[in-house]
DNA sequence: TTGAAAGCGATACCAG
DNA sequence: CTGGTATCGCTTTCAA
């Protein structure tokens, strides 16, 4: 019953012509004179044939599929650009290997190597710091890279994304036109996450410009989860230093800084105001709305397919740096800081 | 500066034995004398040796992969699944490749075509309902295949899930104790998603033997987002037919009603009650908290990554099915009936 | 326990 | 435009 499944060469026998021709018919058409085309295509349909990818990668040196490291999958933080890149790549017949690393560097490496190892023709990464031995992988491999979710001038791969520090500087500026003067941050673990970092750092350059400070005391980091921001918020609470905002990392912490703020009878945006970080689709309906950051996950996504195929036909080559806007969204968990 | 990769025999050259053996003490270690083995690791480090996938795939007739198509992943109600369906995978050494069909099965049937070309030893799918195509081709390649998100004891295909329509009876029944007799339904669009589809009729069915109804005009379909439900919701109140409760087919439509219902001043759940589907965690923490049903998806996930391998190790064979529990969860959008 | 050698199923170069 | 054939890198009998 498991009969052995067609061959090119059982395709070239059907039609009468040579392996050679058959594969050409495949992969350049155009080479091929249109009788012995439409004889192949008979055949082909007639045996149900499906080219071997192993073979056909091992034998072109191509894998026809791009990998991509993401640090979860957990939520849909992700989950657009990737969908986009995905959608890029299938019009050109690409498929899409994801890997997670969950934040954490040896994993990714290891990711890395499996990816590499199933073969990939190309590689996008989110932010730019990552285990050297990915990078010396990539080399090696002679694999196109690129980082999305960030844009730094200066990097010495590709990237696609927004200035983080600019960002986070753009929420502060917001904020302090609005009166606060006291704003507590509740970001993921900057360690592991370079747009935290940058991001941070750009609210602290900020205030410190206008002669204000990022309190160290109001700076919280904790995991990608409602539940741990809440904590986070309620131990912001307790540590008794004032805070008339809260700069969140992420909608989702943001969400957690909510709901804590809620069940501590804490106003917002009267007595506080929020702000979050992604533009999640499931948190534009809430109640009160969420002033956050409409990350471009689309363009990211799009661009970095365009860019890899480029790269993979040679194309392109050498560094390519995109940067791309992230609008702050003004909605209803921000407003003027409490007059006291 | 782009020198060859090294290669097995590089590997077998440096130690001074065979491909053959050097094969071996990747795949076998426990057939290759120690000795030999500690010779050819120290030249796998040397070389900084990756074995090639699709070489690999090619002889051995195994690709270490299995795929999985899933309808979407903008949102985040399969990621879960997902998640520990790679995790499971990756302790056996696979790879997870991701595919989606948005819903459509003329998608499914081609990311199915692509996946298998690819080389994948065994699929995941969500739903029973599938292009025929997709069952024929899995087959042909004798891969094997486990269905998600729905338990069906008559099932020609193994499955690890829950049953909808019993879902779906134990959400009306709760409302029904609630005192509610009018129910509108939200749901996904049910020609495409089998889950759905019998999610309503254990609704419908339930009702019945109630001697209530569910009635047509009280019963809308839209796309799985938010906005879509807000809309499908206005759609509900504006056709004139009254109703206290709405069962929606996700979390994501629960809170487009809940939403919607918000706008147009109608309190819930004082009169109205609104419950949802998948339990995802960023619902968990709004305000009020969501009534819906916790979907095993860590369970179906790791059910199926054993499965599979166990499949593949010829461990296993004929159909498996297995029936998970999926619990209602009363939170605050849903309470009992508003009195006249 | 090891090695020699025959594939696995396609691509791509070189002739014709 | 087409065919013959070496080749890709590894696994897997079969013998030794």
């Amino acid at each position: 019953m498991n009969e052995t499944l067609p061959t090119l060469q059982d395709v070239a026998t059907a039609a009468g012509v040579s392996t050679a021709t058959v594969s050409r018919a495949i992969n350049q058409p155009d080479k091929v004179k249109e009788k012995s085309r439409n004889k192949i295509n008979d055949a082909i349909v007639k045996l149900g044939y499906a080219p071997h990818g192993a073979a056909r990668a091992l034998a072109s040196r191509r894998t026809q599929t791009i990998g991509a490291i993401v640090p979860t999958i957990d939520n849909g933080i992700f989950a657009k650009g990737i969908h986009y890149l995905q959608r890029g790549l299938k019009e050109a017949n690409y498929t899409l290997l994801l890997a997670s690393s969950n934040y954490n560097s040896d994993e990714e490496l290891n990711e890395a190597r499996t990816l590499i190892s199933r073969g990939i023709d190309g590689m996008v990464m989110i932010g730019e710091t990552h285990h050297p031995g990915v990078y010396e992988l990539l080399n090696r491999h002679s694999i196109p890279v690129v980082n999305l979710w960030i844009y730094d001038p200066q990097s010495k791969y590709s990237c696609i994304g927004f200035d983080n520090s600019l960002v986070g500087r753009r929420i502060a500026e917001y904020l302090l036109a609005q009166g606060h003067k006291d704003i507590a941050v509740i970001s993921g673990f900057q360690a592991r996450n370079d747009r935290a970092t940058q991001r941070v750092s750009g609210i602290r350059q900020f205030l410190q410009q206008q002669g204000l400070e990022l309190k160290p005391e109001l700076v919280r980091e904790c995991r990608f989860s409602v539940d741990d921001a809440r904590l986070a918020f309620q131990d912001l609470v307790n540590s008794g230093h004032p805070f008339t905002a809260v700069i969140c990392g992420g909608d989702i912490l943001a969400l957690g800084a909510l709901s804590a703020a809620r069940d501590l009878g804490i106003s917002v945006p009267e007595s506080l105001s929020i702000t979050g970080f992604d533009n999640l689709e499931i948190c534009a309906a809430l109640s009160p709305g969420l002033t956050t950051i409409d990350v471009p996950a689309k363009k990211m996504g799009k661009y970095a397919a365009e860019y890899l195929l480029k790269c993979i036909k040679n194309q392109e080559k050498g560094i390519h740096r995109m940067q791309l806007d992230a609008d702050l969204i003004i909605r209803e968990t921000s407003g003027p800081a409490p007059t006291r």
